[in-house]
DNA sequence: AGTCAGTGTTGGTGGCGCCAACACTAGCCC
DNA sequence: GGGCTAGTGTTGGCGCCACCAACACTGACT
């Protein structure tokens, strides 16, 4: 019956998600010890990247519904970090743009994403680095109608 | 200033987190249509490959909180694919062992998992799939002290 | 003009992960 | 033995992430 010595470990998906939970929780620590959360530096790398948006738009970009993106964008606000504005063009759009502090925040957390990066991979050689992250990426472009 | 042009897409802890985003899903939905959740699969995959423990036992090889091996458990009981008996060699511990309904169940959600497997490592060559799974899991036994 | 898609907002739901507190038990040391 | 400490099950709560439904409103299109 037991034809499979490793049933959990040996799944791809289970490995994933085990170390996603690992990965996650490093991200969260970095980023709550400089006052951010996930949404905040996903928010702010799409502006940072990609310019101003609506935030509908955010939203799309950084696969975060309409109503969390609210929400983020409003302590974003709170910080400093974002500025919204009613978009002249268009009367019910807002127009989300990052602040001088939005960019020297989203510096700071990639810095601390970095970090992270670096205690994650640490047993991988930069080689194997570099197929890990060709092999995620090949699978996230797959998973990714973008 | 636009030295990154890929600031979020390249890293691997967003591929993770991402990838793992949408390998979650499938699995989430895949256990649901079978009536399961995570906790349920890892509990019984538990049950099944190292026998019958205490709750805490379980918490720790699954990984779990015990307050929500509490919960997890109830559900198993209530489902019958689990049995809670109090411990004869220890009074306060319970033994959980899980029962054949609960094999069966186990079964399933393997089957469901490895279709998902599949859809997910879709775009990769078996080759590529070994490799990322030895990658992945290099990593996790790094991670995890286990 | 009227319909329809898109937008911002409010509110709620659920899974996962974690922590604090409590009552109780077993094993240990004195 | 008596008392202390570690471990166990249970309840209750919190926070993050992700999703959905509904509403009011605007823009564009027919």
């Amino acid at each position: 019956m037991d034809e499979t010595p490793e049933r959990l470990a040996a799944r791809p998906s289970w490995l994933l998600s085990q170390l996603a939970g690992r990965s996650g929780r490093l991200v969260f620590a970095a980023f709550a010890s400089a006052g951010a959360r996930a949404y905040h530096y996903r928010l702010l790398a799409a502006l940072h990247e990609y310019g101003p948006a609506s935030q509908a738009e955010l939203g799309r970009r950084c696969r975060i519904d309409r109503s969390d993106v609210v929400t983020a964008v409003n302590q974003l606000v709170e910080l400093g970090q974002v500025d919204r504005a009613p978009d002249p063009h268009h009367g019910r759009r807002n127009r989300v743009t990052i602040t001088e502090p939005g960019r020297a925040q989203l510096g700071r957390l990639d810095t601390a994403l970095d970090q992270v990066q670096d205690e994650l991979l640490a047993p991988l050689s930069a080689a194997d680095r570099d197929t890990l992250t060709t092999l995620l990426g090949r699978l996230l472009a797959h998973h990714q109608p973008d």
